[in-house]
DNA sequence: ATTAGTGCAAAGGCTTTGCACGATA
DNA sequence: TATCGTGCAAAGCCTTTGCACTAAT
């Protein structure tokens, strides 16, 4: 999800969504507060509510997606709408890593369909260790 | 989990945390404030404190896990330590399935090898519309 | 001028905690 | 009696919202 595309979706763009959509694709994944805090200190002031709100309408305009990892705050990440991924992440960092496995993804179609369910959206999180939090 | 695992835990058993357990194998899932309701409608008073205290020791003690679904509220599950599952979560009326599919746990580990991350738990979760509520 | 965005402070909702009371051993 | 469990109310934390002010068109 690039600017342009943004535009496209008749999202007007501030100056402190811009600011916002520059972050994410910086960072990848981000909750609130540090995005607060990345901005905060690089001068630019934005307060928590606007940026929640901008959130909030970056997520019902299919911009961004809000992960609920295992931790208080919730998790934005642009969406890529050529791309659907999963993630690792890792509880001693934080860090998130992502993957794509289409078996699992066919799997899960065929779950639904024995389930007579009819899929919306799915998350598939593995929390764990990752390589440089063994040592 | 049965009454006879939990005590071989070696977690003592109060007569909320009983009633507790007793709604888990009649509910599977449960978040605090339907715990709350159910036992309170039965006569037994119990506070939302005593609930939050009794699953967060539930939790610690791998009696119950947390889940977070795409809800405000935590909602709990008794653990069987000898069978995993993950969930169709019906965003309609919230009822949640469960599924296991072995193809997919083996997936998850492959992927894990391949990212040199050790997995700790996983959660899987299909959002969509159940069979009742497509009518 | 009209509309949309913003900050601040207050409020909301879930969850946790301090403290005093009650139950249990 | 000493310990543990409990209720109530208050506090905490993330998030949302009301309101007045500012910026943009």
């Amino acid at each position: 999800m690039n600017i342009k595309q943004v535009k496209e979706k008749g999202v007007k763009l501030t100056k402190h969504k811009l600011a916002i959509l520059e972050l994410f694709s910086l960072y990848k994944h981000l909750d609130a507060s540090q995005i607060y805090n990345i901005l905060n200190n690089q001068g630019i002031h934005i307060s928590l509510a606007t940026i929640y709100r901008v959130l909030t309408s970056f997520e019902t305009n299919a911009i961004v997606e809000k992960h609920n990892f295992n931790t208080e705050q919730a998790t934005y990440e642009l969406i890529n709408p050529d791309e659907h991924h999963d993630h690792l992440i890792c509880i001693q960092c934080h860090k998130v890593l992502e993957f794509l496995n289409e078996n699992i993804e066919q799997l899960q179609k065929d779950i639904a369909i024995n389930n007579n369910f009819k899929i919306v959206s799915h998350s598939l999180n593995i929390y764990g260790i990752c390589n440089d939090c063994t040592s």
